[in-house]
DNA sequence: TTCAAATAGTCCGTACTCGTACTAAAATAG
DNA sequence: CTATTTTAGTACGAGTACGGACTATTTGAA
C-alpha cells in the first residue's frame, strides 16, 4: 500500500521543485515553458518546430503561440527553410543569445544551491531508483 | 553536477506516472483535476471551498470553474451553508457517489497494477529520499 | 508522372494554473 | 456599536496543455 504515499511524495517533490525554479525564472520576465525554449536554443544551430518540440516535450499546437510570445519578446527569430517550404529554423536573435548567456548560468546556479546540502550518493541512488520505477509505467 | 540529472528523473517519472494515471481516468469522463475533486468528497462530509482546495491543491480562482463543470455533469451539489453567509458546503451527488464508489477502487486498482513490479523496500527508501531532497526546497 | 499518404505548422475549443482585482459577509479593534 | 480588516468565493486575463481539424508542402507508390 506504500505506492500511494510513493505518489504523494513524488508529486510534492516535483511540484516543490518546479515553484522554486519558476520563482527564479519568473524574475527575469519568463515563464517556464519560454525559458525551456531558450535554454534548448542556446548554444545550438536554428532548428525546427518539430526538432524543439522534441526537446522541450513542447507539443506542437501549444509551440506554435510560445514562439509567438517569444518572437514578440524579440528572443527569437523564424528563418525560412530552403529545404522544405513546409517548414522554417527557429533561432536565438541578439537579445535571445545575451538573455541566454546570462540567465541560464545564473539560473543553474540557483538550482545548484537548492540541491547544496543533498549528498551525491543520495542523489545518484535516488535517480537510479526513479528511473527503475518509471520503467513501470511506459 | 547529478543534480541536472536528478531533475530530469524527477520530472520524467512524474510525467509518466501522471501520464499512465490520467489515461485510466480519461476513459471515465473526467479531467485528472476533476477527479482528484471526486475522490476527496468521498465518503466525507460536505466541505467547503476552501477546505477541498486545501485536500486538493486546487487554488480557489481555479476552483469555480472546475466546481462549475462538475455542476454541470450533476456529480456534485453546493448546499448554502447556514453559518457562514459567504460559503457553501460542496457534497456528491447520488450520481456522484455513485461514480466514486466504482471508479475510486478501479483506478486505485489500475495504479497497483503499475506498482506491482515495485518492491516495497525499494518504494519506502525512496519515499524518504524524496522527502529529505523536497524539504531543502520548501 | 500523378495521385495518395505522410509531414510541418497553424487554428480552434476545452480545461487548467496562476495572479490580481473585486464583492459580500464575518470577525475584530477601538 | 461602528469602522477596519480579514476571509470566502467570483471574475477575469495571460499563458500553457492537449486534441482534432485544417492547409500547404513533400514524399512515396502505382
Amino acid at each position: 500500500m506504500s505506492y500511494l504515499r510513493f505518489i504523494r511524495s513524488l508529486a510534492s517533490t516535483y511540484q516543490a521543485f518546479e515553484a522554486y525554479s519558476t520563482k527564479h525564472i519568473k524574475g527575469m520576465g519568463l515563464t517556464m515553458t519560454q525559458f525551456d525554449v531558450i535554454a534548448t536554443l542556446g548554444n545550438q544551430p536554428p532548428m525546427t518546430c518539430k526538432e524543439l518540440g522534441e526537446k522541450t516535450l513542447i507539443l506542437k499546437g501549444t509551440m506554435t503561440g510560445v514562439l509567438e510570445r517569444l518572437e514578440q519578446k524579440g528572443l527569437i527569430t523564424k528563418i525560412p527553410n530552403a529545404e522544405d517550404g513546409r517548414s522554417y529554423r527557429i533561432g536565438l536573435t541578439k537579445a535571445g543569445e545575451r538573455l541566454f548567456k546570462k540567465a541560464f548560468p545564473e539560473h543553474v546556479q540557483y538550482l545548484e544551491q537548492g540541491f547544496a546540502k543533498c549528498s551525491m550518493k543520495e542523489l545518484n541512488q535516488t535517480i537510479e531508483a526513479l528511473d527503475r520505477i518509471r520503467s513501470q509505467f511506459i
